[in-house]
DNA sequence: ATTCATTTGAAACATTGTTTCATTTGATTG
DNA sequence: CAATCAAATGAAACAATGTTTCAAATGAAT
């Protein structure tokens, strides 16, 4: 599905820095941090457009954040499949090494039974620790 | 068990800033932000020392972060009987109403079975939503 | 083509965290 | 108890991330 036929679906005004935006994580197929967005939009980046299009983006269910460390905050395009609303069901492994950020599909987070009267309304599991790749090169 | 009697115990040394600190965390016995631990610590408080003893006091065992946002930290003082080689083994909740950080000792984190190479220095699972107190409140 | 609400981009600002370096402090030793 | 010296502190400059304001531009609809 093309970034126009995503923000189209979603019913979300097409503009050029968002269609920008969908593609660069498109192609990037892994979660990216502002910066790697920015290089991947060239002069079509802005700091005040891209935050604000994070937030119209992650509200209409296009993308989500994941927060892998207090000053590193990826963005990833969520399943199409996952409907509406979203909710991340897997953890996710942040190497303190290497700044990768891997989507540990075989870790689903476990049921949340959260005391009456709290709401979930979204929820991270954030593994931090040195990847398989930093760990060998280490050797 | 005095602020003293810890870092001893862990031979940290003593100072005046880091026992300060420790008694915020202790008199305050919920995660503290970096602004509440300033309120609490007046004239003793320095932006720099604080982030150096925050880092002392985790190497050393005697704290925890808890990331519960990208732009909010919390921090408390680890449970003794933890021991050293310290992971939090129960689930947070941060309000974004209210930002008070509730530890839901109710909600153990699973055990993670990484894929082979990967080492989990530190995890968190971290819910966001409303509070039972906000959500009383709005009704 | 015209309209008009929405979005953009630039700049100023706020907050969180780090680094540098001269000064101070607190354990240790004699 | 005084001297020592590595370790810790505090002040300031810096860097990165995120927000707000407001005039100008744009895109969807008629």
């Amino acid at each position: 599905m093309t970034a126009s036929d995503i923000l189209d679906h979603h019913q979300v005004k097409k503009t050029t820095p968002r269609v920008a935006l969908i593609q660069a994580m498109q192609e990037a197929r892994v979660p990216l941090s502002e910066n790697e967005i920015k290089e991947r939009m060239g002069e079509l980046y802005d700091r005040a457009t891209f935050y604000r299009s994070v937030q119209t983006l992650s509200s209409a269910g296009i993308i989500h954040r994941i927060v892998a460390d207090n000053v590193m905050v990826k963005y990833a395009l969520n399943n199409c499949e996952n409907g509406h609303h979203h909710q991340v069901d897997h953890a996710h492994f942040f190497c303190r090494q290497c700044h990768h950020l891997y989507c540990l599909k075989s870790i689903k987070v476990q049921t949340l039974d959260l005391p009456s009267g709290f709401v979930d309304e979204e929820h991270d599991l954030v593994i931090r620790g040195i990847c398989d790749q930093c760990n060998s090169q280490l050797k």
